[in-house]
RNA sequence: GGGGCUGUAGCUUAGCAUGGUUGGAGCACCCGGCUGAUAACCGGGAGGUCACCGGUCCGAAUCCGGUCAGCCCCA
């Protein structure tokens, strides 16, 4: 049998084309998926991208993520469910991708040009970018059904989102109500919570100090406020009842504040009149400083508001009801009705203001002049807060009173949480951090969208406000549709009339669609056309998802909300979250910094099993640079350390005509040490796979692969290479060292898919794939923990004596005369499996006692010169000549008195040196003495290792074979000569020569003069 | 203002839940070595106030409190 070799053009790019192509001409995955149809279910949801812009190295990593726990899990024998693709298509990403197509600025536009074709237009421009999204999935070798994926805009998949909301609906947890919502005045609709969530910027705007002047008397009340274009809409003005308000005299008029907030208002001069609780504001009628709307009776008010603090401006809060949540909720309770002069494009209407048609944010500078010109404004000043823009287009969102659709996910929050307990979050602190935070205070989610392309909201109203929901295409027909829309679409849907059930009048659907991400969160039932084709319900929790982190406030959170609702159990069981890759300098990437890099390019110059192992270079949720050599790093370190492992046993074993046929019993302690090490490693990555920690088992892979090469291939390579050796009794070295790449490939193929296929199908002439193997159990009967210890001394003694030899000056091809080893944990197969590499005639391990020390004795100067004095230099040299003679541990005794002085007990200090003939090193508890004398004996044998390391360096000039016979002739001084007459034999053994010869031939293959430490040697070979 | 994460060598990081020999690696740098795996490999050197301050303890990178900085999320 003969392992395919490595040869110069095989690298880790050719090698991931070659599997691609073996990949998809054989079908694979569709085979091992078939394969697999009868087991145990693991069950995968793909969260949708938008495949209207590129795939980024972020969305790289999320699918290498999600394809690398479904590689695993498959290796672990589950048959992976609802492996499908899927597709976002709808939202204001994708129309606002129209509306620059055609250029459109408002709706108006869009309703000129027909909605119909706007749609249309949506609908293609979807998947415009699906190629590429494709190919980066094909390329990271992302395995996933993709001509099964699920589609949202699949009138299928809204039918199954109408059977939802009809469910939401009929149980009143679907609303519609008038209320305060962040709303953009470009886009004309409102947003929710997580889509807010995404457009915070930290901006400047003018805040005001206004005068507000009580009715009764002429002090002012001074409220504070960041948006003056909604002073004209003002109709109460709040304080805290429970905090204490102060009268103000500052440049002749009196003000009413908060106490503690004095100081900060008027820095200057100014005097405090009188302290008050806030309840004695309560009820006090003022006079509004812009009086061109008309007020109602019931404002103009001083009211409670437990929300006023103390934290910014004047303890008392301008109130306008039209523009404000708790504006909003303070006017309903003390009916004031709302003041709103704004239209849906954000600008002024009302005729009575000076600032009609202005948008309002523009309006702020006006109206603060116009303040000023009628003496109502204390000061203002540029304060930096951060505002909420849209996240799409970036206009300023203004709080506007408006009818929506919600759902009452407030109701559910509870539910939420318990549910959440059950999740396993890796990591783990968003369960209870961000993740947990955020539903256990859940909004209800404002669903309705004042737009065009999305899935219809299936509510319809007749004249007399009576409403209905609709929960399938059927329902339609039962509702008094003439037939159904063309599909499940505006404005299709829209042309759709019904019969009311109560009154019997015309009903016309509400004009809204959903936001997308009601899309996205339904793909649990949706996708699977949940209960109108498959009227099982669908099995949840999902075992395993994976996303980004921005995910949590988005897809994380919009499924596990629903699936709350409607299923009562979490949504998934297991959820990995990634964080984000950062350009090279650390810095988020961005469409507007430029610095993003496509998942192609990643891809294109790195490949895929690089890019992969990268993402795991350390765990995927932190944060991590985009940096070149980072991933060359884990190319060369794991993958080409593994194709090096491969290569050598490839070219040895085809020699050899090795045949695998199990692992075979070894005597050999490298043989038994790495089986234990292979099997710890499996032990140690599985469990890592088991819990997400792609990097660590990365880790415990490395390591064993750097382990296999440098300790184990190093110190063995001499028994597969001896020829001497009968085959019989290398076949377990072999057998072990098979196992070692066959064990890592299996490890490692659900990170690096391609390399290990590429390596496990060579070991493994037949096999289909190392992704339809079994992932390895891990034998506790091989692993030997004192063994893997003992070795690991034994490894350190070998450092330490290339330590020693080094301080030395001594190569390491001299050899030298003895070697002893002191260590606790450290056994004598240990010592023998490095023996060749210490090179040394004598190697032994000692005890303790053993140890080639002496104590020597220094004189304790700070007791022993006081008391000697100027006798000291003569104690000194007696002291000198005891180290000398060995007696200094005796010193004291023998010397108990000096010149008649008495010496005490501590006029030494001792320290244990090593004999002179020893250099000494350790290291953790071991230490390693080394011999320093070399006899001429030594001498010449390493001369003689010398010439026979020039040897085979000019026959690999020559090229030669292997096996290839050559005669040598070597010429130097007398040493050169005595070492020939001795170590000759030796020299041609090693060098496969059959003569020394002597030099009057003339003509020689090759010649070459060497300097030798200084000696001049020439050798010359002929063939 | 609230919450979360992070801070260890020039860079990337391990160690931290269970405190305990001299805080490990890799990359890069310098010196040396090895080499029938060879665009690899090995050894040594230099490089650390373990962000800072305080506390607990015989002993803190590790536990506790606080501060600072960076990132993220929320309001």
């Amino acid at each position: 049998m003969s392992f395919k070799p490595i040869n110069n053009n095989t690298n880790i790019r050719s090698i991931w084309k070659e599997v691609l192509e073996y990949w998809e001409s054989e079908n694979i995955f569709q085979k091992i998926t078939e394969s697999r149809k009868n087991s145990k279910k693991f069950i995968f949801l793909e969260g949708p991208p938008t495949a209207n812009g590129r795939a980024h190295v972020g969305h790289a990593l999320t699918r290498a993520m999600k394809d690398t726990a479904l590689r695993y899990k498959t290796m672990k024998g589950y048959s992976i469910e609802r492996r499908d693709a899927g597709w976002d298509c709808h939202g204001l990403p994708v129309e606002l991708e129209a509306e620059k197509h055609f250029g459109f600025k408002t709706k108006d536009e869009i309703e000129k040009f027909g909605v119909e074709k706007f749609n249309k237009y949506c609908k293609e421009s979807v998947f415009r970018y699906i190629d590429d999204w494709n190919q980066v999935d094909r390329s990271i070798g992302y395995w996933i059904k993709r001509d099964t994926a699920y589609v949202t805009l699949r009138d299928d998949y809204i039918e199954s989102e109408w059977w939802a909301l009809k469910t939401l609906f009929e149980r009143k947890d679907m609303y519609k109500d008038f209320r305060i919502s962040p709303y953009c005045p470009r886009c004309e609709t409102t947003l929710s919570s997580h889509e807010l969530a995404q457009g915070y910027k930290n901006v400047k705007d003018t805040s005001i100090y206004v005068k507000f002047r009580l009715k009764d008397d002429d002090r002012y009340v001074l409220a504070w406020t960041t948006t003056p274009w909604t002073i004209p809409s003002n109709l109460l003005l709040a304080v805290n009842s429970k905090v204490e308000y102060a009268d103000v005299e500052y440049e002749g008029t009196v003000y009413i504040v908060a106490s503690n907030l004095v100081s900060k208002i008027f820095p200057g001069d100014h005097t405090i009149l009188k302290t008050y609780p806030g309840k004695e504001l309560l009820g006090k009628d003022y006079i509004r400083p812009i009086e061109f709307l008309e007020a109602g009776n019931k404002s103009c008010r001083i009211v409670d508001g437990n929300h006023v603090t103390l934290d910014e401006g004047t303890g008392i809060v301008h109130t306008a009801p039209a523009f404000g949540t708790e504006d909003f909720d303070l006017g309903k309770k003390y009916g004031t009705g709302l003041l709103n002069p704004v239209d849906l494009h954000g600008r002024f209407r009302d005729e009575k203001l000076p600032w009609k048609d202005m948008f309002v944010k523009e309006a702020d500078i006006p109206i603060v002049k116009y303040l000023k010109e009628k003496g109502l404004v204390l000061k203002s000043e540029k304060y930096e807060h951060s505002y909420p823009f849209c996240y799409r287009c970036d206009t300023p969102l203004l709080y506007y009173p408006t009818d929506a659709w919600f759902i009452r996910v407030s109701a559910y929050s509870k539910d939420m949480v318990e549910y959440n307990s059950r999740v396993n979050w890796v990591p783990d602190h968003l369960k209870n951090g961000r993740f947990g935070n955020f539903i256990e205070d859940a909004k209800d989610w404002n669903l309705s969208r004042n737009r065009y392309w999305g899935t219809p909201l299936p509510v319809w109203t007749c004249e007399n406000g009576h409403t209905k929901a609709i929960g399938s295409r059927k329902e339609l027909l039962e509702n008094g549709a003439e037939e159904l829309p063309q599909e499940l679409h505006r404005p299709y849907v829209d042309n759709i009339y019904l019969k009311c059930g109560e009154c019997g009048g015309k009903m016309k659907r509400e004009p809204f669609v959903i936001d997308t991400w009601f899309d996205s969160g339904s793909a649990t039932y949706a996708a699977l056309h949940y209960p109108h084709e498959r009227t099982e319900p669908p099995e949840l929790p999902i075992s395993y998802i994976s996303e980004a982190i921005d995910q949590t406030r988005g897809w994380f959170y919009t499924l596990h909300a629903i699936s709350t609702m409607l299923f009562r159990t979490n949504a998934y069981e297991n959820v990995l979250c990634a964080e984000f890759i950062l350009d090279e300098t650390g810095k988020k990437m961005s469409k507007s910094k430029g610095n993003g890099v496509l998942a192609m390019e990643l891809l294109d110059r790195f490949g895929a099993d690089s890019s992969r192992l990268f993402f795991y270079s350390t765990a995927v949720w932190k944060p991590k640079p985009l940096v070149d050599k980072l991933v060359r790093e884990n190319e060369t370190k794991i993958l080409g350390t593994l194709l090096n492992l491969y290569s050598f046993f490839a070219s040895n074993a085809s020699l050899d005509g090795y045949v695998h046929k199990g692992i075979m019993h070894s005597d050999n302690l490298l043989d038994r040490w790495l089986l234990s090490r292979i099997n710890t490693t499996i032990s140690d990555t599985a469990k890592a796979m088991d819990s997400y920690e792609f990097h660590d088992a990365q880790r415990y892979i490395a390591r064993l692969i750097e382990e296999t090469s440098n300790s184990y291939l190093r110190l063995s390579r001499r028994r597969f290479w001896d020829s001497s050796v009968p085959l019989t009794n290398k076949l377990p070295s072999y057998s072990v060292l098979f196992t070692a790449i066959e064990t890592i490939c299996l490890l490692l193929a659900p990170i690096a898919p391609f390399t290990t296929e590429y390596i496990y199908r060579n070991l493994h002439e037949n096999s289909l794939s190392v992704h339809a193997a079994l992932y390895p159990e891990h034998d506790p009967e091989m692993v030997n923990q004192d063994m893997e210890k003992a070795m690991e001394s034994a490894l350190t003694a070998l450092e330490l004596t290339r330590r020693a030899r080094q301080s030395a000056g001594i190569k390491g091809r001299q050899p030298v005369k003895s070697i002893l080893i002191y260590a606790e944990s450290i056994i004598k197969e240990g010592v023998d499996a490095i023996s060749e590499e210490l090179n040394a005639k004598i190697i032994s391990i000692i005890g303790k006692k053993e140890r080639p020390l002496s104590s020597v004795a220094k004189a304790n100067m700070s007791v022993v010169a006081p008391l000697l004095k100027s006798n000291l230099n003569s104690f000194l040299s007696l002291v000198e000549n005891a180290n000398r003679d060995g007696k200094a541990s005796s010193f004291l005794k023998d010397h108990a008195e000096f010149m008649g002085i008495k010496l005490p007990d501590n006029s030494l200090l001792f320290t244990d040196v090593p004999d002179p003939e020893f250099v000494m090193e350790s290291d953790s508890g071991i230490e390693v003495y080394l011999n320093r004398e070399i006899d001429t004996a030594l001498e010449q044998e390493g001369l003689s290792r010398e010439i026979v390391r020039r040897i085979q360096i000019m026959r690999k000039e020559l090229n030669l074979e292997y096996d290839r016979k050559i005669k040598v002739c070597v010429e130097g001084d007398e040493l050169t000569n005595v070492v020939l007459k001795h170590f000759g034999n030796r020299i041609k053994d090693e060098t496969l020569t059959e003569d020394l010869i002597n030099p009057d031939r003339k003509i020689f293959n090759a010649e070459k003069e060497w300097d030798i430490d200084g000696r001049n040697v020439k050798i010359s070979i002929l063939l």
